[in-house]
RNA sequence: GGGCGCGUAGCUCAGUGGUAGAGCAUCUGCCUUUUAAGCAGAGGGUCGGUGGUUCGAAACCACCCGCGCUCACCA
């Protein structure tokens, strides 16, 4: 880890040598620009045996072989990895530079395409110019291909906390990684595309404010100077963006990160991007299909595909999706109406399920626990499950016909949340008598509970028109596309505790 | 936060109380179509840290640091 001069090893002061050595031949170690033409996807596709095709390619040295006056090297560009070949009869003083040259130096190669005895495409080099010496040895691993073709790897950088603490490294040694988060960025392309096809505006709102609310989580508490007040890092975009409702925009987007103050594992990051968006004169049936098709589209674009395989299961998203009631779905696996129940005989209920109760549990948590332990783990084809106890969701708008819950929906996949909906509570009576009764739940201890959000409520008392209200998870619904069981291996650069020294 | 596990060379790992090891990487020599190139030789370590037990600790004990898995809470 240690950048020091004074105390690094071997292998990296003989890296500094070179660079001397190299430097007292004249050539500049950290070039200004290299003219590329061709990559090595491009060049292994389009290869054709009699054209001696010229090329020009960069990239970063990741195996060398050496054989006297001749050597291979392999050089990685952006897609991918190809053979070059040297020979010193015909390169010369490069030939002497190159011997100063190691795995990880980044060069830029001229030459002509051809393919080895041994039948692999390479560029037989004619001029070979350093770009960039590396001066810390990569971890670098070995591969072959056994004789099934199957790849195998040696030595594969593995350790996770240097995986994760140097991105740069995974990302040059495991090209997984690498695919992983092109995906992530298609997958959000196609997201943001779709919504802007759609007609839908994106927008940007605080993420600094003075209050903070749109979902039960605790926030991070940071300090503005010049107006001495404490602000919070927003924990959702929600209430900004109905705002934006209320001022008459004809739907509105953000794709944007959010921060909860809370535990990490491998389904949270403390930070973590959300998109949220909010329809004008729509409701959550309309945000249903709509989200089916988002989804669909997804699959479509950047897979070409509906079947994914997310760890042992295999997951279809070709619609239409199931639709259970939330309440319903509980009773078929308890028996218990967890509307009708009461406080006592829910938490009768969680009891004999096992769930923990901590102290001060509302009926609101207690119910979210025994859905999560009945019917969550079920869930694993996509499943939209629909109108929730009104005191899960102080921001939905009461169910139109169903006396207790509102109209709200959560899609499910792989056992897992992966967006949540609600036709907006815009009736500003019924919203200040919510965030009244989350104001109880808060000074019953619960930090998780909504504050009151004046201003919130003036934007809403001008009228919101009815709207559909959407939030995604777009870490977790790239590691189910991806296959990825850590939200760390979709984040580049997860939260870590700090490097010591 | 609780439980379990891990930390030895640049990387991947052996090493259960008695001289710190292997493969790859690195260095030297040979080698002009190799591909985990090959052959011959060499260097490289505060065994995560601090204390303790012991004649003697990489190993045993305690504490600390970092990481992973898992449970709880949350998206």
């Amino acid at each position: 880890m240690e950048t020091n001069l004074t105390d690094v090893n071997e292998l990296i002061k003989r890296r500094y040598e070179e660079l001397e050595e190299l430097q007292k031949m004249g050539i500049e170690p950290y070039a200004y620009s290299f003219d590329v033409n061709a990559d090595s996807e491009d060049i292994k596709n389009n290869f054709n045996e009699d054209e001696k095709r010229e090329v020009k390619i960069a990239g970063r040295i990741m195996a060398i072989r050496r054989m006297g006056k001749a050597s291979f090297a392999h050089i990685m560009d952006d897609k991918g990895k190809i053979q070059i070949y040297l020979r010193k009869d015909e390169i010369g003083e490069q030939y002497a530079a190159f011997k100063l040259m190691d795995i990880g130096d980044i060069v830029g190669v001229e030459g002509f395409v051809f393919k080895t005895r041994t039948g692999e495409i390479s560029v037989h080099v004619t001029s070979l110019k350093l770009l960039a010496k590396s001066l810390r040895p990569l971890p670098i691993a070995k591969e072959a291909t056994d004789e099934h073709g199957n790849k195998i790897i040696y030595d594969q950088f593995a350790d996770k906390e240097l995986r994760y603490r140097q991105r740069y490294v995974d990302l040059i040694v495991n090209p997984d990684v690498k695919e992983v988060f092109i995906t992530r960025s298609k997958i959000i392309s196609a997201i943001r595309r779709f919504l802007d096809e759609q007609g839908y505006l994106e927008v940007e709102t605080p993420i600094l404010q003075p209050l903070y609310g749109g979902a039960a989580a605790r926030p991070f508490i940071t300090h503005h100077n010049a107006l001495d007040i404490d602000l919070y890092l927003r924990i959702a975009d929600e209430l900004y963006l109905k705002r934006l409702i209320v001022g008459g925009f004809n739907g509105v987007y953000e794709i944007s990160k959010d921060f909860r103050n809370e535990g990490m594992d491998r389904t949270h990051n403390p930070e973590f991007t959300m998109m949220e968006l909010y329809v004008p004169y729509k409701d959550y049936e309309w945000m249903m299909n709509f989200v089916e098709q988002l989804i669909t589209h997804i699959c479509k674009v950047v897979f070409n595909k509906t079947e994914f395989t997310f760890e042992d299961k295999t997951i279809d998203f070709k619609t239409p999706w199931k639709r259970i009631s939330f309440v319903d779905a509980i009773e078929d696996k308890t028996g218990v109406n967890v509307i009708k129940a009461s406080e006592d005989e829910l938490k009768g209920l969680a009891k004999n399920l096992g769930i923990d109760l901590g102290a001060a549990e509302g009926r609101a948590k207690l119910i979210d626990e025994i859905f999560s332990e009945t019917v969550e783990p079920e869930l694993i084809q996509p499943t939209f499950v629909v109108d929730y106890p009104v005191e899960l969701s102080p921001l939905a708008k009461k169910h139109r016909s169903k006396e207790g819950v509102v109209e709200r929906f959560e899609t499910y996949v792989a056992g897992k949340e992966i967006c949540n909906a609600f036709s907006e509570l815009n009736d500003p009576i019924d919203q200040r008598k919510r965030f009244e009764d989350q104001v109880k739940l808060r000074e019953a201890g619960d930090e998780e509970a909504h504050q009151v959000d004046e201003d919130f409520l003036r934007a809403i008392e001008y009228g919101m028109p009815p709207t559909a209200g959407l939030g995604v998870g777009i870490d977790r619904l790239v590691m189910l596309l991806t296959n990825q069981t850590s939200i760390r291996d979709v984040i580049l650069f997860p939260q870590m505790k700090p490097e010591n020294q």
